[in-house]
DNA sequence: TGGCCTTATGTGTAAAATGTACATATATGG
DNA sequence: CCATATATGTACATTTTACACATAAGGCCA
């Protein structure tokens, strides 16, 4: 069994969030507080609101998304988001960067599985020091 | 064609690092030169020394790393460092959290078809703004 | 009406993580 | 002797995040 938290509140990666909120903003515009629901929805367990409502106003600064403010429901008033044509070309990049991401990830597993019970890989280092050598 | 650079200089996670040096360790010795040069294969472009360095020595005080230095080879001396009893631990947890960073970018890429052509989703947020409505 | 909860958005500030520039030392080759 | 590759590190500024706190509207209920 692995112990609780093994990682020591170090888990989630930074710059994480922002290819999410774009792809979200290009199917619907939303809110910032349904954005974060959203997102809970997609994995995203522990979004603070400050960090994703700074992250709305960085993209609306850089002109990746606009907002405008929305009074006529109940409750509180709303900033609804919307994606730009900037902000879908970002969308665009930050695709091949998760893709990209992706990549690794399957090398991690790949290496993963070598690494537990399998032979070293030939095109390691040079020369690396196994760390299974028997001659003591 | 998406601009050279549409992100900005903010493209690497934070926090990505680490599960990779802990694989890359749990499967050789190596100094932090070679470390480098091995997560350059996989697929780590623009590790810079000083964060791996970093990285390396926050490992050690935390116990997941040990190291010596090893100075009989040629060239200056070398700081091996070998993965410990509880850095397997860690790579253990590790593991499982990359596998939810794994399920995430899955989840964005089926987001992202359905995003881009695709009838939107009935399990959305609360009744969503849909982007594409007609009724201007 | 007064208090409490949910919704909804924000600020202030400290901590964490990184990137850039700089510094140090060994060996090799010209 | 100087340049280069190897190898490790420090100093500092910037970026990014996390935590605590603040504000406001509306619904519910006693």
């Amino acid at each position: 069994m692995v112990s609780p938290d093994p990682l020591g509140s170090r888990k989630l990666p930074k710059n994480f969030l922002t290819p999410w909120v774009l792809l979200v903003l290009k199917q619907w515009s939303l809110h910032g507080y349904l954005i974060m629901q959203q997102l809970n929805n997609m994995g995203f367990a522990e979004v603070d609101h400050p960090t994703l409502y700074r992250e709305l106003r960085r993209l609306e600064k850089e002109g990746h998304v606009v907002s405008e403010w929305q009074t006529d429901g109940s409750g509180p008033a709303k900033r609804v988001y919307s994606i730009t044509e900037a902000g879908e070309q970002m969308l665009l990049g930050w695709t091949e960067v998760v893709s990209g991401y992706q990549r690794m990830i399957a090398g991690f597993f790949d290496m993963y599985a070598q690494a537990f019970g399998m032979s070293p890989p030939a095109a390691g280092p040079d020369a690396p020091t196994e760390r299974d050598s028997t001659t003591t």
